[in-house]
DNA sequence: GTTGATCTATTTCTCATACTAGATTAGAGC
DNA sequence: GCTCTAATCTAGTATGAGAAATAGATCAAC
């Protein structure tokens, strides 16, 4: 399984070293869509909000292209650069999710993301059900084997539970099924890792997995999709979401 | 209902009169999406690829953070800029899915996105009747009267229909969920345009859609998700989409 | 007074050019 | 062969100059 950190796009830990186009959208990005910047409000434009921040039109130009083409703002000559509507951005967007999340979320956006993970994972793992192969199967089992041996008190552990939804992701064939579920556990994942250890001592996930996994494995939609939806709600209660 | 045509945020329908960076990244966009760069190939380069298209590479700079932003490439120094792994690309990027469309869409997308619309759609539909109000009951039920006066062999009927279906995603007030069902459809609807007329004559679509709209004004959740169902499978049927 | 055309000012957009930074590669030295 | 270093190549940043577009003001005509 790749880690997030492994690949080129990730994001660099040390803002410093980012590209100067990449900090600025991210600035830009955070403040709108934590609502500094309300849609219809018009950005400083290029010129002053360069000289400000002290860097080039360029750079600018350049995180506002980036925005743009997540439909955070649009760009028209003489008028300037306007916040969008909000149901015109692309809240699926892994940045955006990102920088939704960074502006401190509020619990309608939380709210909206749970309600999309009910609907989309147990419908993944009906799918995953009726397409996965032998080599799908072997795959999730060891990651199942992995997730029990460490726990998810440990890096391991969790490590191997978010490998195991995302096998079952890949299981479905279905590329837009993938990408969607992707953004929605990066959303999850980032919620409990902050909502962990709070509560009480949380219950077993174990047989919850396991049910999963064994409906997927005998080929049964239906049941799988169940289980799934079982799973999620557990999870959901126990860090507090439901 | 706000029409796409009439939103700063629609494309130009003469490319001539686009912004250069917008043609660019438009013209890059479908020859990726199009397989005719593969994921792991690198781009020209800037000094090459901007002389060769006789635009500045600042423009071909631009173009491609629109790319980057949308995960099809990321860019390194020294490396280049490379087609980035298929499942990091935002495939419900409503950009990404109109570039799919130009390039051909194969039947594997179209599955996936129809398969999609079957998760969703019927889900959008039973939230909006726990969640509609009055105002939404009123024009689902002007949109229908729409529908039915004009009929899907009219732009106007047509533009009802949308307008129906939009009016139950506002509905269920979960905006990420507005956001999904936004880009599916517009695949379906495109699809459906070029699909329709080549077969035989359609069912009557209004019994279906009355069914749905009648579960949502009761606040039937349940009912509305199967009324729903049925819908899509009886309307992708038509289209021999099933 | 209302409407319609024109003019102006402002803002994004484009280009050219120079330079910087960082990563890869090649080569020197051992 | 191996390692360190230097050359080199590519994206990134900066700046200035001007083009294109258009919102808003101004003016003319009715």
């Amino acid at each position: 399984m790749i880690q997030a950190d492994d690949h080129p796009l990730a994001r660099a830990s040390n803002p410093a070293q980012r590209a100067v186009h990449d900090r600025i959208a991210h600035e830009l990005g955070i403040a709108i869509v934590g609502g500094r910047y309300q849609p219809g409000d018009i950005l400083p434009g290029e010129e002053r909000y360069s000289a400000e921040q002290g860097v080039s039109r360029t750079a600018y130009r350049e995180a506002v292209r980036v925005l743009s083409a997540k439909g955070l703002v649009y760009s028209r000559t003489k008028s300037g650069t306007r916040i969008t509507d909000r149901l015109r951005w692309n809240m699926l967007d892994l940045d955006v999710l990102a920088w939704m999340f960074e502006a401190g979320p509020t619990p309608q956006f939380l709210r909206d993301i749970f309600e999309l993970r009910i609907v989309v994972e147990p419908a993944a793992a009906e799918f995953a059900a009726l397409r996965r192969d032998g080599q799908d199967i072997s795959r999730m089992g060891h990651a199942l084997e992995e997730m029990r041996r460490f726990g998810l008190q440990t890096a391991e552990g969790r490590a191997a539970d978010q490998s195991f939804h995302r096998l079952i992701l890949l299981a479905t064939r279905n590329e837009s099924l993938i990408t969607l579920a992707t953004s929605v556990t990066a959303v999850v994942a980032w919620t409990t890792r902050f909502a962990r250890d709070e509560r009480k001592e949380s219950r077993d996930p174990m047989p919850d997995h396991d049910a999963v996994f064994d409906a997927i494995m005998r080929g049964e939609g239906e049941e799988a999709r169940l289980k799934m939806l079982a799973l999620i709600r557990n999870a959901s209660a126990d860090a507090g979401m439901l």
